[in-house]
Formats: structure tokens, sequence, C-alpha cells
DNA sequence: CCTACCGATCGGTAGG
DNA sequence: CCTACCGATCGGTAGG
């Protein structure tokens, strides 16, 4: 029942005292990132985080001082790990289309990322929450980043006549949220919902070409 | 700082004993769906919601014996309002896509509404929500209501070609739910998001001819 | 990292 | 509808 998905343990010893500490940063932060994405943040307890890393809760504010900094850095990590998997990787145009269909495929695949994020940003519309500002930002961010690329398009001449980038920019983001609330509620059911499938039959509405290759 | 917004207690006082509790019923759903948008289910408390209403907390539980079944009767009043508003006027095809709009027009001057939504079904995500069922049963609906609009507009031949409407259904759906989150976090902002701007701009990717006459 | 504790708050019940 | 209470749980601190 431990929260811990990805931490490797198998294998040699961490080499000095640090590296220990390190490791149980590491754990914590898996452990609260899923359980913040199962039941809210605020529903959350430090201590069945920390029992679920198997330390008392005291043991884990010495990690993290305080819950708010430790939902502070479960959403820093967030942007970490998504900056050194796509940020890299800046394609134009519908090429920035086409990674976004396959970043969504990826989510299918890791429900703990999907939960957190949808869990979290309904909690932080209330304008008091912690993670208010950052869901705001992030949505500023994420909605320029794709009206560019659609921009890119239409300056390509894949973009469809009438389609403004800025009125579907939102819309593109809004298609991505939505879907995750439809896959998340589906999961146990027989036909869940096929985010990267509808998500393409979206874009191609506003494309002249279909998408796919 | 009252959560009652529509119950009218202007005038003459209520004629017999049971319209008093039955106001006091009404008070009480206004407030608790008012918190639950607030802050969710799981962490608003009966206390919280009595104090808005000026009674204590076991007052409370005379009306509703737990907190689940205060939930229930919330989400139950919801859907009784909304049948009533809506579900009368059933249209055909492009007529009940621009009811589509409206509805969303309507919900964009009533941000409690929005947020319950919003909140709600997010948190009811977990498979243990005592939301769960409802939202999951709810999505199913809406989906083949929406489904069943978009091939009576395919028959009447308003439907572009290549969009099927199996496939566009629960896209429909998630930009709806996907331009509230929006539309929650950017209240305080400049400008906020135009969601029957934004729906009807993607309705009309779908449609030969544009939505609005 | 631990035990032990703080004051606050939770849903629900007893009894009236 | 009330006061008073139940056992449980919360984030955070003291002190080691």
């Amino acid at each position: 029942m431990s929260g811990v998905t990805s931490t490797p343990t198998a294998g040699q010893e961490p080499p000095r005292g640090y590296a220990k500490g390190r490791l149980r940063r590491e754990e914590i932060l898996d452990t609260a990132r899923a359980l913040f994405g199962e039941v809210g943040y605020r529903s959350a307890s430090l201590r069945e985080i920390a029992a679920r890393c198997g330390i008392s809760h005291p043991g884990l504010l010495h990690h993290f001082p305080t819950k708010e900094a430790l939902l502070e850095a479960v959403l820093q990590r967030r942007d970490a790990v998504s900056e050194e998997r796509f940020g890299v990787v800046r394609a134009r145009g519908t090429e920035a289309l086409r990674a976004l269909v396959e970043i969504v495929a990826a989510n299918a695949a890791e429900p703990g990322e999907v939960e957190l994020y949808c869990v979290l940003s309904a909690e932080a519309t209330a304008p008091d929450h912690p993670a208010h500002q950052y869901f705001a930002d992030r949505y500023v961010v994420t909605r320029a980043n794709l009206e560019r690329s659609l921009r890119e398009a239409a300056e390509d001449g894949h973009l469809r006549g009438g389609v403004d980038p800025a009125v579907h920019a939102p819309v593109v983001v809004a298609v991505m949220d939505g879907l995750q609330v439809q896959w998340l509620l589906d999961r146990d059911g027989s036909t869940p919902t096929d985010m990267p499938a509808a998500l393409r039959a979206h874009l191609d509405t506003l494309l002249t070409h279909p998408l796919q290759p």
C-alpha cells in the first residue's frame, strides 16, 4: 500500500547520508502527489502521507516545514518533470499540436498525474486556495502557448478559415481538462474515454488536413 | 454573510409550522451548495453550514440526518431545478445545441452553480466518493443526449463531413466542463473567459452553418 | 528522525 | 431546535 511508484531502491545502498535524505524527500513527494490526487490538498493529512512512507508526521515536517511547503514542492516537481520531458523540444505549428496529442496519450498511462492536476485545479478555483495563483498563472501560459501554435499553423496555411487562434486556444485547453474528468470517472467502466483520440478528432476540426500522418 | 440567495422572506409570515421547516430546509440547501462549491464536500463542515444559517449543527442534523444525506439532497435539488428550467423543452438537432449555449450563458450569471459542479465533479473522481456514481451516471446521460442532438443535426444535413457524433459528444461535454475551470480561475482577472462565445465557436466548427441566426 | 503534547475541529449522539 | 458530550483527527510544536 506504499505510495511510492518510481523511486528506485533496488541494488546498491545510497553512498552518503545526504543521498538517503534526498530519497526520502522523493518518496514523500510521490506519496503526497498520490494523496493530493485522491482526496485533494485540504482533505489530505500529513499523518496519512507520513504513515504511507513509514515515518511519523513530525518526521515528515522535518523535510517539509509546513503542509503548504509540501504542496509547493509537489507542484514545483511536477513542473520540473514536464519541463524536462517536453520543454526541451518546442515544436512549431501542427508539429506542436501533434506533440500535444502524445502528451495526452502519455498522461493516460499515468493516472496519478492526471488525478493530481484534475482535483487540484478544481480545488484551487477558490480564491483563497494556496495553489490558486499557481493554476491561474499556469493557464495563462498554457493558453498563450496554444494560441501561438495555432497562429503558426495559420501562417503555414493549415488552419481552417474562420478559426480564430485567440478564441480556440482556451477551447483546446478546455477539451484536454474536460476529457480528464470523464476519463477518471470512467476508469472502472467498460468503455473508458479515449482521450488522445478525442483530442485528435477535435484538433482535426480546426485544421485543413488531418493531424495524423 | 448568510448563504441564502433565493429564499423569499420579505412580506407575510409563513402560514403554518411546516412551511417554516420547509423554508429552513431550503436555506440549509442553499448554504450547503455554496460551501460545497467553495471547499468541496469533504472539507465542508456541518458546523460551518449551520453557523451560516444561524443554527447549531445538531439543529442542522435534525433536517438532514447525516452529511451524506445533505449532499444527496443538494444534488437532487440541482437536478430538479435544471429539470424544471430546461427539461421541459427538449429541442431537436441544432436547436438543442443553441439551447446548450443559452444554458452556459445562464450559468455564467450564477457562479455558485458552476462552482458546485466543477469542484464536486473533480472530487467525485475518487471511486470511494459518495457522489462518484452520481457523476458517473450523469456523464453517461449527458453524452447520450449530446450524441443524439449531433445525430439529429447530421440527419438534417447540418453536420460537417467526417464529424462522428459518438466521438464528438464527449468533446463537447469536455469543452463545457473545461471552460468552467478557466472561468472560475479567471473571475478576479481582467479578461474572464467568455464561456458561451467559446462554446458557440466550438460548435460552429462542427456545423455546416453558424449556429447563431 | 522519535514520543508526547497543544488547541482546534470534525461527524454524530444523548437527552431534553 | 438547544447544550453538552463522545472518540477521532487535524497541523504544528517542544524537547530530545
